[in-house]
DNA sequence: TTAAACAGTACTGAATTGGTCCCATTTTAC
DNA sequence: GTAAAATGGGACCAATTCAGTACTGTTTAA
């Protein structure tokens, strides 16, 4: 089906949302569970990945919480997903150590190298100051002709 | 994890071979199964999904088989992965009949938009003619700026 | 000392995917 | 005209992955 994940969903709807709370001197994981309506464990776990991943800071204790570690315009969606749902890779070929026969002799790998970079880079123009601000996405060129307007 | 399905990768190795023995006038799925080391059941219902979806031709009874419908040139990656996968759609919302709340007022629906169309776009370049004769990919510019070297 | 927050890990149910099987239909060779 | 070899079209099951939950520990401040 080739689906972005729900979580990575959510996580990207947690991230505008404490992008915006950013004034308050950021948020906590009942309070983001609280107006997101995304269910509280489910936050948590989301926070706790994205904090392993470096794209939030987190402050421990009484009055603990979570922050953007990067401002918004720096965090963008290809850092968010890959926190998620670990690195971009299309195919396997792409990750991991491979019992792939032909290896260097392989026609199509290149191609998936191309597409694999092109996905990433089409995701990491998108930052949370896009999102929160309606920004409207760059157009796409592709071997100098525009490719993806709207 | 947002890979490419094994279905897919089969298909794509199936396809390569059909069109190298195009000039036998057309392959079975036996004979397929055979050079490829894909299982025949799974070879015979990937090659009914890309007739389905128009990828291929399909000649009945005691001489039949399948061959292209179009030429290795104009049969791309984007096509076959849709015939397997159904339509690219990164995001739910990109596909169903929304019961998505905001739908017009959505923010980070136009940069799915144009997420999903770069990459459908960076599969649409790549044709079964370039992965048989080993073509190397086209760059990638994103603004004007190259992006995807390699 | 207690309460509210994060930290880490393990587990379970649901959904998707990968793979198989069965039977019907079509066509050709004998 | 019959058998064999091919596709056509379902239904089905097992395995993996994903989503969501639970539990227990640590940190910090009131």
């Amino acid at each position: 089906m080739l689906r972005i994940s729900k979580l990575s969903d959510y996580a990207i709807v947690l991230l505008c949302e404490i992008a915006k709370a950013e004034r308050g001197e950021g948020t906590t994981a009942r309070q983001l569970a609280a107006t997101t309506q995304i269910a509280l464990p489910t936050v948590v776990k989301l926070l706790k990945m994205l904090k392993e991943d470096g794209v939030l800071l987190s402050m421990q204790g009484r009055n603990g919480g979570y922050r953007l570690a990067r401002r918004p315009s720096e965090t963008n969606l290809a850092v968010i997903i890959e926190a998620v749902e670990g690195p971009i890779a299309l195919t396997e070929c792409m990750s991991e150590e491979l019992d792939c026969q032909i290896h260097s002799k392989c026609n199509t790998r290149p191609h998936w190298v191309h597409i694999n970079a092109a996905f990433r880079q089409a995701l990491s123009v998108v930052t949370l100051n896009d999102l929160t601000t309606g920004t409207m996405p760059v157009p796409v060129t592709l071997g100098g002709v525009r490719v993806a307007a709207l």
